[in-house]
Formats: structure tokens, C-alpha cells, sequence
DNA sequence: ATGGTAGGTCTCCTA
């Protein structure tokens, strides 16, 4: 069995002591960080091999954005798709030999695309949706097993925001980016994994620092997936958003998740 | 309708 997460860390370096908590209690094998915000020589790695997971791919920058993936089992570092064009640090792709018969794991950071949804208005937005785009071109010729998970800036169903009509005209749940995002999902033949263990009812991943009282008001949403291709999905059970974490101490806006495998 | 918080960095950008 294979048990793979994906966290908005919003700084690997800050939260360690929160990313040690999550690994020990959920029996983590392979956690995919957003957000690490440092360069791959200031990335933690020392301390993941302490704690049991030496296997590192790291895709940084200087003060925003990166990612890394951190695992128990071998992995290879495989890719770094730059699907912005604008040489952003927010993907890194790795294969893990020894399992589905050498299934690739995408790590992607979606842009968020700034405020105003218009992209004759805010440059930021375009970028994001031309990321989708970038993203679907590469998709439709993915033809390994795969898994794609991370922070898609996406919240696609009605059930996974605290108020779909409210949201219609909000960066992250307007028609326009629902629809490239699942554009980007049938090119790649992806099943959402979290959806499929838990298809009916609310569901978030991520609630704004901004809100007074974040639990109590519960304004949040879905942004941040699991997908994998059918072979995959087939096998996947048991995937959750672990809300608790988004109450512990210095915590991340983001909550992670995380879905086992029987591969 | 508006502004609210957080992190990294070097003065404000990104989220």
C-alpha cells in the first residue's frame, strides 16, 4: 500500500514543526508541498532523512512559490514543467520505480490567478488560464500510469465551496476556469480520487487568513486535489482532507490531503 | 462595498 499526500505548506522552513506532526500521525509515505517558498539548496532535506524520508525532489525560488516531493520509497526525479512560460517554480514531476509499473507523480502548483477575472484586466489570470492550456497539451499525451496532485487553485463543484452562487464571479470557481481545469482533467483521463470516496457534501481544502473566526464562519473551499488515471484510481481508497490541521498551531491556510493506494 | 492576514524579503510582492 501506498499512502500519498498533497500540502500547501505556505514555507517548508517555518512549518517543519507542523509537516513532522502530519508525516507521524498519518503514516505518510509521499507528501507533495506547494509553496515551500525557498531555493532547492535552503530546502529542509537534512531533517526529512532524519525523520525517515530521504528520497527529495525539489523544484524552488527565491521567496515564492516552489515545490518539492519528500518520500519513504525510491523515487526519481523525472520532470519540471513550466507551463506559465515565465520561469515560476510550480511543478516537479517524479517516478517511482518500483510501483505500477513505473507510475509518474505530477506535483503542480496552479497559479491563483490574482483578483479580477478578466485577463484583458489582470495579467495574473491570463497566465493561469494559458497554464491550464499548457497543462492540457502535455495531458493529452501523458500514456503512463499517473497520479496528479497538489494545489490547483481550483475549487470545480458546486460542493466544494461554502457558496456556489456567491463564488460564480470569484478567482478560483468561475465558469472559465472550471472548464479549462476539466479540459486539463479528460486530456490527462484523470479521476478525481477525493471526490470519489466522498462524492456527496461539502468538502474544502483551504480557508482564508483574512476570516475572523475561520472554523466558525466555514468560508472555505476546494482547492487542492488528487487525481490519477483509471489504473490507479481503481486501486485508491480511504482519501481525506484533514480539516483538523488548519487549526493547529502557526498553521497553513491550507489543509492537506491525502489518499491510500493498494498498488 | 470594503478590508481583512500571512510570509519572505529588502520595500512591496504574492497569495
Amino acid at each position: 500500500m501506498l499512502k500519498i499526500a498533497s500540502w500547501n505548506i505556505n514555507s517548508v522552513r517555518l512549518r517543519l514543526p507542523i509537516v513532522e506532526r502530519f508525516l507521524a500521525e498519518n503514516d505518510i509515505d509521499i507528501l507533495c508541498l506547494q509553496e515551500i517558498k525557498c531555493q532547492e539548496q535552503q530546502f529542509p532535506a537534512r531533517r526529512f532523512a532524519e525523520i525517515g524520508y530521504p528520497h527529495i525532489a525539489v523544484h524552488g525560488q527565491k521567496g515564492y512559490h516552489g515545490v518539492a516531493t519528500v518520500s519513504r520509497v525510491l523515487i526519481n526525479d523525472f520532470s519540471r514543467h513550466d507551463w506559465q512560460d515565465n520561469g515560476e517554480a510550480r511543478h516537479v514531476g517524479v517516478e517511482i520505480p518500483g510501483i505500477g509499473q513505473g507510475m509518474i507523480l505530477e506535483n503542480v502548483y496552479v497559479p491563483a490567478g490574482g483578483d479580477i477575472p478578466d485577463r484583458e484586466q489582470n495579467v495574473k489570470f491570463g497566465q493561469k488560464l494559458d497554464f491550464l492550456e499548457r497543462m492540457t497539451r502535455w495531458a493529452d499525451k501523458v500514456d503512463r500510469p499517473t497520479m496528479i496532485v497538489g494545489d490547483f487553485n481550483i475549487a470545480p463543484l458546486e460542493c466544494d465551496v461554502w457558496n456556489h452562487k456567491q463564488l460564480l464571479k470569484v478567482v478560483s470557481h468561475t465558469p472559465v476556469e472550471v472548464e479549462h481545469l476539466g479540459q486539463a482533467q479528460e486530456a490527462g483521463r484523470w479521476v478525481d480520487v477525493t471526490r470519489a470516496d466522498i462524492p456527496q457534501g461539502l468538502l474544502y481544502s483551504w480557508w482564508s487568513y483574512r476570516a475572523r473566526d475561520w472554523d466558525a464562519a466555514d468560508k472555505g473551499r476546494r482547492l487542492d486535489h488528487i487525481w490519477a488515471t483509471p489504473d490507479i484510481s481503481n486501486a485508491a481508497h480511504g482519501s481525506r482532507i484533514l480539516r483538523a490541521a488548519r487549526g493547529w498551531e502557526k498553521p497553513s491556510d491550507h489543509a492537506p490531503v491525502f489518499a491510500s493506494f493498494d498498488l
